[in-house]
Formats: structure tokens, sequence, C-alpha cells
DNA sequence: ACTTTTGTTAACCAAATGGTTAAACTATTT
DNA sequence: AAATAGTTTAACCATTTGGTTAACAAAAGT
């Protein structure tokens, strides 16, 4: 593997990142990937010998992406306000980057459920545990209102993540255009979280 | 048009729309619903001259089984605590029965963005403007806090729809299956609602 | 220098796919 | 009953699509 292999490599990735992103699966074509990145089509099966193969990885690399986002809710030390101010503001902020990754994760998890449980072996897999152990010892201690840990996550989440995902509707119901949505989105990384935490501190 | 025509019609609009809701426009096969309604492909033709149209009747149909339930928050008279205690509910009831149908249209908006435009046109279309006069309202006359009434609307629908769409997602990071994942729901009925106004309650 | 391995391409292939045709079958009209 | 119009099918077609092959080019190893 000299430094062209990599490069090229590197450069399909790239470019079936963006179709698969833009298309998913079903729709993206091995022929615009290649086109995409400037070389043949063969060439894609020489370095990812399927459109399947091809896809794992595009996937693999976005979900790496976003776990590690995830975990900073679930696993970091600081107190849940804390916790929900800065993963709201660090999520949206990162989204704002890379706006297609979760219409394009949520969709092929949709597609094909069975992948999630593959990345679920990965060690770094988000999970609840940690978080549901701060939410009911806060909760006990009185620090915020009752509520179950799985209800507050899901609720973080939702709020966080589907403003990307339903973006065209919201622009429609709204009557907005993408200047005036992106204004509302900016304004989220902050509103979100008092939202939140005005709904469960006591 | 006799009994028979219209059995066939309806007939195909139920497999096509069985197909398209697991499997989006891409990934469905013209053969597979043809197989799913027990009859020739060529008929589908015959009824809706192309994928293409058959996939617009059974979007417009999906879309026109969503659109009345958005409008009942927006343009429903009674106290917005009232509508997002009934909204929320009758949504997450109604979804319950039709689960495949928020991630089916959020779906396909995003793969061709232009498809809401066209549902734009229809008088029966939701839209914002009486619901941003009852936010700013009550926000003056002292009975919510103050908040900005795209937000709100904005977070009364992640917090409805997103479950739904992200419950590949939910279940995997907060370990549960579809039974738990069920309950969960079922719960939402009323925990949403409370969780909101709990957030925007002076 | 030459042999081997790796990277790249043009041309090709078989299967799948949306769509068409012409004929058969069924109901309706006259 | 004959003619007409509407419904359904089997067979077919052109194009698209993921994938392969064989030849060529470029490094790397000897």
């Amino acid at each position: 593997m000299d430094k062209k292999d990599q490069n090229t490599e590197q450069n399909i990735l790239n470019a079936a990142k963006k179709v698969f992103q833009l298309k998913g699966m079903d729709g993206a074509r091995m022929q615009e990937i290649a086109n995409e990145a400037g070389i043949n089509k063969a060439l894609l099966h020489y370095y990812f010998r399927s459109k399947q193969m091809l896809f794992d990885a595009v996937f693999k690399a976005a979900f790496e992406m976003i776990a590690p986002q995830l975990n900073e809710i679930l696993n970091d030390e600081s107190s849940i306000e804390d916790k929900i101010k800065n993963f709201t503001y660090n999520y949206i902020s990162f989204i704002i980057q890379h706006p297609y990754l979760p219409n394009f994760i949520i969709q092929e998890i949709n597609r094909n459920p069975e992948f999630i449980l593959q990345m679920k072996e990965n060690p770094g897999f988000p999970n609840l545990k940690k978080f549901k152990n701060q939410i009911n010892d806060e909760v006990k201690a009185g620090q915020i209102k009752p509520i179950k840990a799985e209800q507050l996550f899901i609720n973080i989440l939702s709020l966080n993540v589907f403003p990307f995902i339903g973006k065209p509707l919201i622009e429609a119901i709204g009557d907005i255009d993408d200047n005036q949505f992106k204004l509302l989105i900016e304004e989220r990384k902050t509103h979100v979280a008092n939202f939140i935490i005005n709904s469960i501190k006591v």
C-alpha cells in the first residue's frame, strides 16, 4: 500500500460517502460514485469488492463519527444540566458541519435494522447504563423532577436530531427558506438545552 | 369504472403502499408490488402508467393521512395546553396504527424535496400562521413563558415524530426489545405533553 | 535488466428492471 | 347474439446495473 493507493482508497470513500449520503444505498449507482471519484468503475471493485462492502465501509465511518457525540451525554461525569447544555451545543454545531449524517444513518438503519446489531458489537457503542444511574440518582436526590431516564434520553435525542431530518418538512410548514432555517438551528444550540432543563428542574 | 375496477385499483394501492413504505421509492420493485397485489405486472401500468405515478399516488395518500393530524395542533381553537395534550395523545395513538408512515414521508421528502412543494399547493396543507399568533398572544398575556412559536412547533414535532423514525437506534442504545419500546411509546402519549407543558408553563 | 506484484482501464456480461404489445377474456351495450 | 369497450395476462423489449475479464501501466523486488 503506497501513497497513491491510500489516496485512491480515500478518494473512493469520499466519493462514495457523498453519493450514498445523498441517494441512499438503493438510490446510489456505482457508476456515479466512480465518476465522482474520477476513476473507472472497475477500480471500485478492485478496492471494495462489492457495492455492499463499499456501503458498509461508508456507513461504519459515518456511525463512528456519531457514536462519540452520543457517548458525550451518556458517559460524561458532569451534572445532568451541564451535560445537556454541552451536548446540545456541541451536537448541533457538529451536525451543521455534517448535515446529511443524521438522515443517512437513520434511513439506512431503518432500511436494514440488522446493521445496528453489528455496530452494537463495537466496544464504543453508546449505551444507557451510566446515564440511567445518574438520572435515577439526581431524581432521588431531588435535584431534578421525577423522570424516566429512557424518556429523557429519547427527548434529548429527538429535540437534537429531528430538526435535521425533518428540515424540508419544517421549512414547508413554517414557510421559511434555508437561511431562516439556519438561523433557527443556530438558536437551538442554546434553546434546546433551556427547553429541556426548564422542564426537569425542580 | 365498475366495482371490480375500483377493487383492483384499491388493491394495487394497498400493495404499493405496503412495498413503498417498507422499501422506499428506490428500493421498491414493480414486480414485488404486482406479486403483493396478486396480479400481473402489466396491470400496474394499466392503472398507474409508471412507477413514478404509482408512487405519487401512494405518497399523496400518505401525506393526506398526516396533514389533518398536524392541522389539529396548528389550527384548533383550544388553549395551547389542551392542544398539546390532545395532539400528543392523538398523534401517538394514530402512528401506533401506522408505524411506517412517519419514516416513509420524511424519507421521501428528503430524497426529493420538490415533492413537498407540490403538496404545499394543496389548500389543506399545514401552516404556522394561526399557531404563531396564539403563541405570541399567550406569551404576551403571561400564560406561558416566552418562546418562539417556530421553536415550540419544532419541539412538539420532534418529540412526537422522532421516536418512531429512530426506533431501531433507540432500541439498540437503550438495549430494549420491541415490547419494551412499545411500552415506552405508550407512556409517551401523556409524557410528551407533560414534558412540554412543564417547560413552558409560568 | 527482468520478473513479479500492484494499480488502472476499456470492453464486456448476465441479471434485473421498468415498461410495452398483442392477444385473450369478461362485462356491457345495442 | 353480435359488437363494443374494458380488464387481465404471457411474452417480449430496451436499458440499466453490479460485477468481471483481459490487457496494459507503474512500482517494487530480485
